[in-house]
DNA sequence: TAATAATTCTAGTATTTAAGTAGGAATGGA
DNA sequence: TCCATTCCTACTTAAATACTAGAATTATTA
């Protein structure tokens, strides 16, 4: 299950892909209108500016961008810079799989092929996908 | 991420699918093949009698047996028996879904095709094609 | 009929994760 | 210099995870 981690981060993503405009936003400004606490949100973006998702600007009037074009993001490297891994089982983690009973699992096929469909789904959606989406919810009013 | 109860609920579907012959299977049989403790699994399979995939028989030389036939069951059934939901994020988990923000989310088109992925591969994989990896995987050595 | 081997039920526990909050330091524009 | 912002570390509360423990119940069988 995805915890509120990738779930805001995505929300945060979506924002700043849809009222940026190249530019820069603050978190004050993804707060309220995402209704999510600064002090928390302070948390989710550090891991995707760690993970190079996003460029920060410090001091007055900073906040932050993204590091590239919208389209240029999947749903599923967010997702992951967020949740660390979106492996449906514990012993999927590492590549190659290190789990011991890995030779005479008969699972262990199974969540690959779980792993796989996930991966796709989620590597398939763009971030510009999921910002299309949200304007068309709010109906290219921008000034929400 | 599917807990230890989801991933030993499928292995013990599996064992009994593969071992049981159509008779009974003892959690303590189960336990050695397994090298899961036999408290543990009593605690999992009490998930899956409630759940009547397994009949249970009370007393010496008692034990569990499938309700119906391998291939009736999908591994999906298996996994929400035992972890209750396979939903990727909370706002999923009734239908409808009763988020407040269902209206102006732009993520929740996003999980219901999340959840429809997930859904579609656990659903069409049955307890028999897993008991068929098993048996391959031992070469169909029953006396291991 | 008594021993025995199995399931069933209820509790308890230690560890980890989730979901935040809090306080203050560092930065840089006006 | 003020002040809005990011950055960093720590703390907290609640819930879930992954078990273990003990005793009661059931039914076969010796």
């Amino acid at each position: 299950m995805i915890s509120t981690k990738g779930r805001y981060a995505l929300r945060l993503m979506i924002d700043i892909a849809t009222y940026s405009n190249g530019g820069i936003v603050s978190l004050k400004d993804i707060s309220n209108r995402q209704n999510i606490s600064i002090k928390y949100l302070e948390q989710v973006v550090a891991l995707l500016t760690r993970g190079g998702l996003l460029i920060s600007v410090r001091g007055n009037n900073g906040g932050y961008r993204l590091s590239k074009n919208a389209k240029d993001y999947t749903a599923g490297e967010i997702l992951k810079a967020a949740e660390g891994t979106l492996a449906p089982v514990a012993c999927l983690q590492c590549e190659p799989v290190n789990c011991e009973r890995a030779e005479v699992c008969s699972t262990i096929d199974f969540w690959k092929g779980f792993n796989k469909v996930i991966n796709d789904y989620v590597n398939k959606i763009t971030l510009e996908d999921l910002a299309n989406n949200e304007k068309e919810k709010i109906g290219n009013d921008y000034s929400i």
